[in-house]
DNA sequence: CGAATACTTGAAATTATTCAAGGGCCGTGG
DNA sequence: CCACGGCCCTTGAATAATTTCAAGTATTCG
């Protein structure tokens, strides 16, 4: 019952405001969810990866899209229309706890971005990133497609962003390899430069 | 089966990585949901009243608080623990729709409050709010409790929030009845103003 | 009534942005 | 295959917004 949806490089998706045309099911490249300010700054949302879903809140909230979305490379994905979502959700009790815990957790993850916004300063938040994305475990990061994209995530300009990775790397915390890879040095300095300590200096 | 839990005021009722009680009802007083920086600084997450709830996200995604929690006046709640609420939230699928539902608008509103404190400055925040917590209908609004929790919600300090009333009113804008009410005099230049453009100087 | 806390206002300081310019990478077309 | 143009990224200097610091007034609570 879902349609196959391909979209061009560029291609927008959807734009803020617009009726919510269902749920949407990235299967192939790479999707860009973002709000636009009045005077033409842009702050993504979340950048979608084959296997992720966007739209969801509205589709589940019946309301109009709270934000854009954009193709940023050639894309496939499946879009469920609204009705059927709908129908489907009101019989199926395990499709319904599941969306919810979902939900639930792409909440946290969106109040952890908030409070790295408003509780840290440029630096602390770019050293939260690296230390959430690697997990923990591998040292090695792969950043997104374009580094302006991942400023404007955590809202700061690229100009800042990249200042504040070269202080990070003169700090020796991490090693930039190549312009798309980062590998942590010190976990445990980039912590506490996280938690609003910077070392020396 | 669920528990009467009061608190008093400046209560803390738990705090953000404590495990998740369950879900709490606010039958009476006001709670103040809120993350702490290292350095001290709060950002008020939400301030909850009689008849609302707390905590819901955490008790559905199972994972710990991602907030703390903090009676601002005597407060009387409801608090169903997190094994029946489980339980119910399984059986019943009617609670299970209106919850999703209820999550998705809490979501959207929770993207309203960050695309407020990145795309737009301090003018730009407190117009917004104003417009939006009038509803368009009553040109009249109350401020919640203290200003210096308004002012946290927006992410400025109290200093820039008096600062931007302040030129609100001598632009015309609003009037300030009291310490605690507001009255929008010209909602038409209130929204140039959310929307980015000051009016005159 | 007195102490504590909230609010306002001004001046100084700071952080991040904006503006400007150069370097590097990539795809297109000659 | 190389040259050109475009876009991204980096870096520096100037700018601007908000915060911080400080002091005084107002309000609230006990």
């Amino acid at each position: 019952m879902a349609q196959i949806r391909t979209f061009d490089r560029r291609r927008l998706i959807f734009q803020q405001d617009d009726p919510c045309p269902g749920l949407f099911i990235v299967g192939e490249g790479l999707v860009k969810v973002y709000n636009l300010a009045a005077g033409g700054k842009e702050h993504v949302l979340h950048l979608v990866e084959p296997g992720g879903t966007f739209a969801e809140v509205a589709a589940i909230g019946g309301f109009d899209c709270p934000a854009s979305a954009e193709a940023m490379e050639p894309t496939i994905c499946a879009l469920l229309p609204l009705e059927p979502f709908k129908r489907v959700l009101a019989e199926d009790h395990g499709l319904c706890l599941g969306l919810l815990t979902g939900m639930a957790k792409w909440v946290r993850h969106f109040v952890g971005l908030m409070e790295d916004i408003v509780l840290r300063d440029a630096l602390g938040r770019v050293a939260h990133y690296l230390l959430d994305t690697s997990g923990g475990r591998s040292d090695q990061i792969a950043l997104p497609a374009m580094k302006k994209d991942l400023a404007s995530h955590l809202n700061l300009t690229s100009e800042t962003l990249s200042r504040t990775l070269r202080r990070l790397t003169e700090s020796d915390l991490i090693d930039l390899l190549d312009g798309r890879h980062i590998r942590i040095k010190d976990a445990e300095g980039l912590r506490s430069v996280a938690d609003g300590m910077f070392p020396e200096s």
